[in-house]
DNA sequence: CGACCATTTGATATGGATCAAGCGATGTGG
DNA sequence: CCACATCGCTTGATCCATATCAAATGGTCG
């Protein structure tokens, strides 16, 4: 178990709030998104903080933005990470269980949930499209929790895979985050993955054209690593 | 990371039927316990399989089950156990993600989706209800993927402290399942739980009245350890 | 009482953490 | 434009928690 604590940069709160009415990347969320403003944070700027009221959901326009929680240890755990067209900051409760904060300078839509569930209440579609949201969600956790329980190098393929899915280019992923926080989204330390990576490489399944560049090589080793 | 393969006792599908209409016990859930039929499942029984439809909602009036997910190379995530009062198998997608079996012999509510969802489309109080219970799972889940990161003996202190708060008894707890489901829920082997148990019964801090049964002797200990 | 299965205990192996350098990219001041 | 400082990443050496393998114990049911 890594004790190793989180980095941190700099956090600035309260952005500036940009224009109002949604942009249109990204698959669309119909009606939701026509009820946002949209906001932009630099990068390492809090959205919001765990245990914060969960007034908002959030949709990325453009960047990637990290969900975590860290221990009381200072073991932090990186719960997911967002990209465009990905919705997040969905808790149903009235606060949110994890921190927010942008991994790179990222432009996000901004939704008053209490407008969404009145909404909601009217429009059975919208209902549907949350009750959709959360479902994905949960699986996702499901999801992370299944690769929390394998080796090293499951996880880190996993994570290439994953990563490489959600970004357009297949052959090539590109990395928008540290390596502490690949290592606290796997649950391994920054050594650990590295060194995976560098024997994924050496392997020829993959190849660091840069530090957060990597061209797969050999899919379906990774699949098949991916147990 | 554990290789041990899992056990399975006889399973015996579809079970009996027993009688209409619900029964009185645990927390209440109003209008979503007059919707389902009672049905009676023997110890080890399926409820139902990973990727079948998920047509049908459960609650348990008697017993324990737990819902797991059996990975290629054998190893088996067990995603939670649920007890009296418990609702599960709420997925808003099409399939269940895991599959779920009965840890004893027990008595649950089994309650149709789609009749429930409509009726969450004219009574919005009912779809509080579904959001909630949705997002409740959705936290524990996220609490059981932090359990991952943690050490063995935090990993075992958690679990003790969960089941004694979910049970009616505050200082003796009784486990239903076996050390291998508490070892797949906790991502370890059986014999890591048996020695942590030993450990903490040489601090003082539980008592393994029987192999079934523990008694939290220093609960703030276990808090503590809980990190 | 005897057989069987679950649990505990013991001995050893190992994957990943930790501690410690080295290296390469990026940015700054001269 | 270059020397140098800084920061993030990689690589190396060692340690340790937990897995694995194996045997002993104990509890349950015929």
């Amino acid at each position: 178990m890594p004790r190793r604590t989180a980095n941190r940069r700099g956090s600035s709160k309260r952005p500036s709030e940009q224009s109002s009415s949604a942009g249109g990347k990204g698959e669309s969320n119909g009606a939701i998104e026509l009820m946002g403003i949209s906001m932009s944070f630099p990068l390492g700027a809090e959205l919001y903080g765990e245990s914060e009221p969960a007034d908002y959901l959030y949709k990325v326009i453009r960047g990637t933005v990290r969900t975590y929680k860290v221990l009381i240890d200072g073991r932090r755990q990186v719960g997911s990470f967002y990209v465009a067209g990905d919705i997040f900051g969905l808790e149903i409760g009235a606060e949110h269980s994890l921190s927010a904060e942008a991994v790179t300078a990222c432009k996000v839509l901004v939704i008053k949930r209490s407008a969404l569930v009145s909404l909601a209440g009217r429009d059975h579609d919208v209902a549907r499209q949350l009750r959709t949201i959360t479902d994905s969600e949960l699986r996702r956790v499901q999801g992370h929790m299944i690769l929390l329980i394998k080796s090293a190098q499951e996880r880190v393929a996993s994570f290439l895979l994953e990563m490489s899915e959600r970004a357009s280019h297949h052959r090539s992923v590109e990395l928008p985050m540290s390596r502490q926080d690949i290592a606290d989204y796997l649950g391994l330390t920054i050594e650990t993955v590295s060194r995976t990576l560098t024997i994924l490489e050496d392997a020829a399944i993959i190849e660091l054209s840069s530090t957060k560049r990597i061209l797969l090589r050999n899919r379906s080793a990774l699949t098949r690593l991916n147990a």
